[in-house]
DNA sequence: GCGGATCAC
DNA sequence: TATGGTGATCCGC
């Protein structure tokens, strides 16, 4: 016999709903779906793991609890009374910023493209649901839930293939549009953005409000889609706005500290951007559920600071944030990879081949956006769902398949974890360098560029309060020295959480091929070929990874169907300017 | 610098 | 039967 949901802790039933179900307010037969959920999951390894993490954020607040019964002092009142006319000081009302987002946007192309799925339930994705449309809403089926159980919650639910072109060029036009109302706006996805529209309403006279409905009918009348908007001093408010009237609304709130203040009381933590399920739950066990909350319990905050972080929650409590909007700079990228998950496999020629497939994969997405990297992360999923990374820092400049792939890296870092049963394998690469010189100069690749910041883009605006110049400085690691020279490669670290790990090593550890340090018994071991790696599998105690079982596994998966899209997603979507 | 975790879309 | 991919950030070590 299964055992029921009923056995489930709160927060695992919910924790199973998903993430997306705390954002968009429900109704009371939530409770209802989130039990066709729990029980659709049970038994499987997704639960599994699931109720481990629930299990081990379950401690983590018991810890923390712990610890706030343990205060002894009051906090100190006054500083944090001190600390909030300083951040009421720095209020800045002086900016008009909007956040618009389509709605349900995937769903709402696909109605253009196929009239005669207007009013039905349906949602677009394969095995995860992308976008449900808001009939299949009505039944709980949300975006980043599983196929088979939105069919559970709504047997007749329609399924619908990505057209990705067809959002590609629709989201184009729409940003296309949002441009003429601030042309340093900001896409952020292929679905949302943010705007200044302070200079806008200035020159042509008219009210944010007016703006912005001028805005939502141009999109409407260019795309027939519709969108949703917040009007709001800064962009944090101005997002949560936009949620305020959905679909097809707008919501401005009034620019005065006062109401500002008033708004955020009964605002649900989880509202404010960045605070998340976990987040939430942690803020709520010790009793804070609103930005109101905040307030009240700031005397436990200012105690607990490391835990919260007192400041960043004063702010929100008061809802002051940025208030900048400015085009993605092709300079912000950090991080470029790719991944793929498939049906479990254990055999290691096979997952390999998985490896392979990734590694082409990456160097063809680095050769066509230019990016070279010096650090490896490679990143795999156990059958089991739990998740690891393995990094590995180089001192050339990383970009080609053979070089991912190589026993120096990719394998490297994969082989001596094996033998394991994997359903997902990615690789990342970090520590970028630009081989475009951001000009319009030719295609000619940049091998030789000066160490230091001359990056030739200055961006001027009529600007906001606070304009964060960072600028990133390059690893000290000469390009040109670093052309066509051998493999040098820094030890691979493999730290269970047992391991500790030492090297008091200063600068990067560009060790040679010679030896490594094993991290686990320190003792040096020669690094011919499979010696190393054979001692540390005898070395390390690995059960933690090792509870994967073999298991027959057969048909081979498609790959994925979000990696086009979700590519353009924030930064990418083809908006690189330059201001001249 | 590495690895785990959280978050957004 | 069955639960995605890309990228950022923060923390602890």
């Amino acid at each position: 016999m299964e055992p029921t949901s009923s056995q489930d802790a709160p927060s695992l039933v919910k924790r199973l709903a998903g993430p997306s179900t705390g954002k968009a307010g429900l109704a009371q037969d939530q409770s209802d779906i989130n039990r066709v959920i729990a029980d659709a999951s049970k038994g499987s390894k997704f639960y599994e793991n699931e109720k481990k993490k629930d299990k081990e954020l379950t401690k983590k607040i018991d810890h923390i609890l712990l610890l706030r019964d343990k205060l002894t002092s009051e906090g100190d009142m006054q500083k944090i009374e001190a600390g909030l006319l300083k951040l009421e000081a720095q209020r800045d009302l002086s900016q008009t910023i909007v956040h618009f987002d389509l709605d349900s946007f995937f769903a709402s192309v696909e109605v253009l493209s196929d009239p005669t799925l207007a009013g039905k339930p349906f949602a677009v994705g394969h095995s995860v649901i992308s976008t449900a449309s808001y009939e299949a809403r009505k039944y709980g089926v949300r975006s980043g839930m599983a196929t088979f159980i939105a069919k559970k919650l709504c047997p007749q639910l329609l399924m619908v293939d990505h057209g990705f072109s067809n959002y590609s060029e629709m989201s184009d036009k729409v940003m296309a549009i949002c441009e003429r109302y601030d042309p340093e706006m900001r896409p952020g996805g292929c679905d949302e953005g943010y705007l200044n529209i302070t200079a806008y309403c200035a020159e042509h006279n008219i009210s944010a409000d007016a703006c912005v409905e001028h805005l939502r009918s141009t999109v409407y009348a260019e795309t027939k889609l519709t969108v949703s908007a917040g009007i709001a001093p800064n962009v944090m408010l101005a997002k949560i706005c936009s949620d305020r009237n959905k679909p097809n609304g707008q919501f401005q709130l009034p620019f005065d500290s006062e109401a500002i203040v008033s708004f955020m009381r009964d605002l649900p933590i989880r509202r404010i951007p960045g605070i998340g399920r976990v987040s939430e739950r942690l803020l709520e066990s010790i009793g804070i559920k609103t930005c109101g909350d905040i307030y009240t319990h700031r005397a436990t905050l200012s105690l607990m600071d490391k835990q919260f972080g007192l400041m960043h929650l004063l702010r929100v409590h008061l809802g002051i944030a940025s208030n900048s909007v400015q085009p993605p700079q092709r300079e912000e990228r950090k991080s470029i990879g790719a991944e793929r998950t498939f049906a479990p496999l254990g055999d290691k020629q096979k997952i390999l081949q998985k490896l392979e497939e990734v590694c082409a994969e990456l160097e063809s997405d680095m050769e066509q956006t230019q990016w070279m990297g010096r650090t490896v992360t490679l990143k795999y999923k156990l059958n089991s769902f739990e998740v690891f990374t393995r990094a590995k820092s180089c001192n050339r400049w990383i970009s080609k398949k053979e070089d991912l792939f190589a026993f120096q890296i990719g394998q490297e870092l994969l082989l001596p974890e094996l033998p394991l049963t994997i359903r997902l394998i990615g690789l990342r690469v970090t520590k970028l360098k630009d081989l475009r010189t951001s000009d319009t100069s030719t295609g000619i690749k940049r091998f030789f560029e000066p160490a230091g910041p001359s990056s030739p883009h200055k961006r001027r605006r009529v600007s906001p309060s606070h304009t964060e110049e960072s600028d990133s400085d390059e690893p000290e690691v000469s390009s040109l020295d670093d052309v066509g020279a051998p493999a040098s490669v820094s030890e691979s670290k493999r730290s269970k959480p047992t391991s500790s790990r030492k090297h008091t090593k200063e600068r990067q550890p560009s060790v040679e091929c010679e030896t490594h340090t094993c991290p686990v018994c320190e003792k040096k071991v020669s690094t011919e070929n499979d010696s190393f790696n054979a001692h540390l599998d005898s070395c390390l105690s690995r059960e933690a990874i090792r509870q994967a079982q073999a298991q027959a596994s057969a048909s081979p998966k498609q790959g994925n169907i979000w990696e086009r899209w979700t590519k353009m997603a924030p930064g990418s979507s083809k908006k690189s300017r330059t201001s001249k």
